[in-house]
DNA sequence: TAGTGGTCTAGACCACCGC
DNA sequence: CGGTGGTCTAGACCACTAG
């Protein structure tokens, strides 16, 4: 965890804490880098990532102040993370189950998506994730069965599916989202939440070389997560 | 316009101009510090400019490499822009009418949102976008009443809400965005969509000088608009 | 191992803001 | 005017990747 992180970190924990109010100003760039013990760039790296999370808004010649709504689970849209990440670095303990695993023939959808031949076959999995025991999010996910060996126990296949993905020589780099609504009991499994309104994040995510990996719908439980984002002209 | 920005334009219209292909590595920072004669901060922050459009990768250890495809994208959420010329650019023909303009003492989640103080008033309008007959887009939004001269005719108030603004020498320039998912009759007014399910996007919208000018909270009716990204790790 | 990006420092000067 | 953030420099050392 670099410098810049912690001091991101420490801060977001004094804006959530209530030590730093909405609408207060921070302290200047110059005392945080006398507190820290650390150069100016470091601070204002910190700050950068504050800023991008929609916690702050920086004013040149007035200083740094912290909006409102900083207890929520807040993700930058434009930063891509796996599932397990976005929950952890908010510091909740998040728990993601299977529901199933199977190796079966790309749908017309999933072979558009990810630019496969027909009667191509993809691992689909069905995964389920929650947060302080009620569910936060359900996820499809569809990879091309090439990516994996040709003996693939499929029982392995566990957690995030980014370090499943990286631990065949397969890293994740970027990824083409599309935002939609979603409500009702069509969308996941079980037990579900009282609110049945959704986010859908529908993704395809591309390797570094830009060939498509995988084609995800990931419905989050409407209220659990803030997805935020700075848009500009 | 910074150093950072004159060069991250200029590998733009490199990249864009196809003397650097896709896939194809960058010069490395130590090369494009000698390129442009800067440091080599400088051309950091210049390159995490095009990562952050998407336009490239870097990878730790390799160099920075172009990216493929990044011309297809429908609707950039990353690019804001007046709820009209979203419309306008998804090719449909709309029309904005507004269902009410009134001066009113601002809401609670108002003065929080806009930084106002108690009692402060805002131009609160009620617009509707339709296409082709059909309700495509509610929008609810506020602006505070000190951004407008002393005598404001409200009825003036027509068409997009950023061309009255700048009318009166605000321009907004960023806005920071919440996504969410809403559903259900409280949401709009008149003969609803069939389809009541709807990508709510709540944006505070600033000025140059990050004041904050607008609240809105804007829902799209889901299936008309495909609102996408870019996201990079 | 050589070369790449990742991070960080300790300054400097400029641009903007409220008083 | 004094204080704030915005930008930039010229280094330094670390971490990662390929060969």
């Amino acid at each position: 965890m670099s410098l810049a992180d912690q001091i991101s970190a420490d801060l977001l924990e004094r804006l959530q804490s209530g030590e730093l109010r909405a609408g207060e100003r921070l302290p200047t760039e110059h005392q945080l880098t006398d507190e820290y013990g650390v150069s100016r760039a470091t601070v204002r790296s910190a700050l950068r990532r504050l800023e991008s999370l929609g916690l702050t808004v920086t004013r040149h010649g007035l200083g740094t102040f912290a909006n409102a709504g900083t207890t929520e689970v807040r993700a930058d849209l434009r930063q891509l993370n796996s599932l397990s990440d976005t929950i952890a670095s908010f510091g909740l303990t998040s728990e993601m189950s299977y529901r199933s695993r199977a190796i079966r023939a790309a749908t017309a959808e999933e072979r558009r998506r990810l630019e496969l031949p027909a009667r191509a076959k993809v691992l689909a999995t069905e995964r389920e994730l929650t947060a302080d025991g009620t569910v936060v999010a359900f996820s499809y996910d569809a990879i091309p069965r090439l990516v994996f060996p040709e003996h693939l126990d499929i029982h392995t296949v566990d957690g995030s599916l980014f370090a499943v993905l990286e631990a065949h020589k397969a890293r994740v780099a970027t990824a083409l989202t599309e935002v939609h609504a979603a409500s009702g009991n069509e969308v996941g499994w079980g037990p579900r939440p009282a609110a049945s309104n959704y986010v859908l994040l529908s993704q395809v995510h591309y390797l570094e070389n830009a060939r498509p990996v995988m084609y995800s719908n990931t419905f989050f439980v409407e209220g659990r997560f803030t997805f935020s984002l700075i848009r500009t002209r």
